[in-house]
DNA sequence: AATATCGTCAACCGCCATTCG
DNA sequence: GCGAATGGCGGTTGACGATAT
């Protein structure tokens, strides 16, 4: 049997609220307190739905709420804590006091998410690489009247897909729009124009591990001394630079298109050093058979600081630790052929090694396997699989 | 000046969990 | 224990203002 709905919809008012409309229930509320919603608007006088009156008085008419642009705090929380929460508006909202989870959630889909760069997956050859990446000027759309001839390309683009339809959203049409005609479009797969990023504070899962939703997932590296993204590592020095409001994401998404239109699968934690893909090169090739094999419960860790030159050369993938430690503190590698380690294949972390090295003791093997997990159809070929790869949850690794 | 498109956000919808009788 | 009532939550919609063409 199905719920009966809350209310009688008909003879009611629907849509905005007047300031008469306010004043009556804002008064009734203050007489009679919150609760009873059912039979508030009959006693308010209202002809409102109890809970239009329940939203309007939480979302809107609460003496308590802080209205006004959020703050760069504010907004750092948000991100932050959706990184570990996903979408769920009403915690985040229960750390911001004043704020309302409907308010968040609009600010998070109108203006944070906005600053979402991602990558997407070109697979040529078996082989994939990072083809392309969508930054943050891409999602950065001006508002106004798009020209015909854009409004015709992107168009192109989204039938060429089969995906022109009302649910993409602008991002998604701007980038198909900039793909087309290349085989990025063809390659492209539904989820690879969601969200991505490299940071890896982001990407909230439930509880059997399935990423909460695709499209929302942030991809946001705060850009502080916790930041542990290849790009922030590579880039710059994060322990020292200083961000204003704002500034932080601005300079993540430049600092990713950079690393990227460097054409290297992997670039040495240092920055010196950059991972050639081909296998003929030393590159790391990686069989999904080897991911199959079984993980040893200890694995013996022989990776250095990332300042360490003896990574140079090699692989390094970097996960999110927001541990508050400086960047790149967790990291798994695995050298190129010339390195005597080669041939000892993946290493992983000893926790409590990693702990006395002062890294973050995140498994990345769990990553791995989640990825394979997610990722069937998708044989594992190189670190740049795991560019894009999703969050790592310091807790979830350290329960492992 | 008219038009088309985009950005924002309040409000709505439907589902789910909890409470109540 | 069961079904209805209620509250809460997250996703979606649509009105409206801003802005480019």
């Amino acid at each position: 049997m199905g719920r009966s709905p809350c209310c009688e919809k008909v003879g009611l008012k629907r849509g905005r609220w007047t300031a008469e409309e306010d004043e009556a229930l804002t008064k009734y509320i203050q007489l009679n307190g919150e609760g009873s919603w059912k039979s508030l608007p009959k006693n308010a006088g209202l002809l409102r739905c109890g809970k239009s009156c329940r939203l309007r008085w939480i979302n809107y008419l609460r003496p308590d709420l802080k209205r006004g642009n959020f703050t760069a705090q504010e907004e750092e929380t948000i991100v932050k804590l959706h990184s570990t929460l996903g979408n769920r508006w009403s915690l985040i909202a229960a750390e911001l006091p004043g704020r309302t989870d409907n308010e968040i959630k609009n600010y998070w889909k109108t203006h944070l998410r906005r600053k979402i760069y991602s990558f997407t997956k070109k697979v040529h050859n078996g082989s994939p690489t990072v083809e392309a990446v969508r930054i943050g000027e891409l999602a950065q759309k001006r508002r106004g009247r798009t020209s015909r001839a854009n409004m015709k390309r992107q168009k192109l683009a989204l039938m060429s897909l089969g995906k022109a339809n009302k649910n993409n959203t602008p991002e998604e049409t701007n980038i198909i729009g900039q793909m087309e005609g290349t085989d990025i479009v063809r390659d492209l797969q539904p989820t690879d124009l969601g969200a991505r990023g490299c940071c890896m504070n982001s990407g909230a899962r439930t509880v059997d591990g399935r990423i909460n939703d695709e499209s929302e997932r942030p991809a946001i590296c705060s850009g502080d001394e916790s930041c542990n993204s290849i790009a922030a590592q590579v880039m710059f020095d994060c322990e020292t630079d200083v961000f204003g409001p704002y500034e932080w994401l601005d300079s993540e998404i430049q600092r990713l298109s950079v690393v990227l239109k460097s054409e290297c699968a992997e670039v040495s934690p240092s920055g010196d050093g950059c991972f050639d893909p081909k296998e003929e090169n030393g590159g790391i090739m990686v069989t999904t058979e080897e991911m199959d094999k079984e993980i040893p419960a200890v694995q013996e860790t022989k990776s250095k600081s990332h300042h360490d030159e003896e990574i140079r050369g090699s692989c390094s993938i970097n996960w999110n630790s927001d541990c508050g430690r400086s960047c790149g503190e967790s990291q798994v590698r695995r050298s190129s052929p010339s390195d005597p380690w080669f041939d000892e294949g993946w290493l992983g972390w000893d926790l409590d090694q990693a702990d006395a090295l002062g890294f973050c003791s995140h498994d990345p093997w769990d990553d791995l396997k989640y990825f394979q997990s997610v990722h069937q159809n998708h044989q594992w070929e190189s670190w740049d699989d795991l560019i894009y790869f999703q969050s790592v949850d310091e807790n979830d690794h350290r329960s492992m």
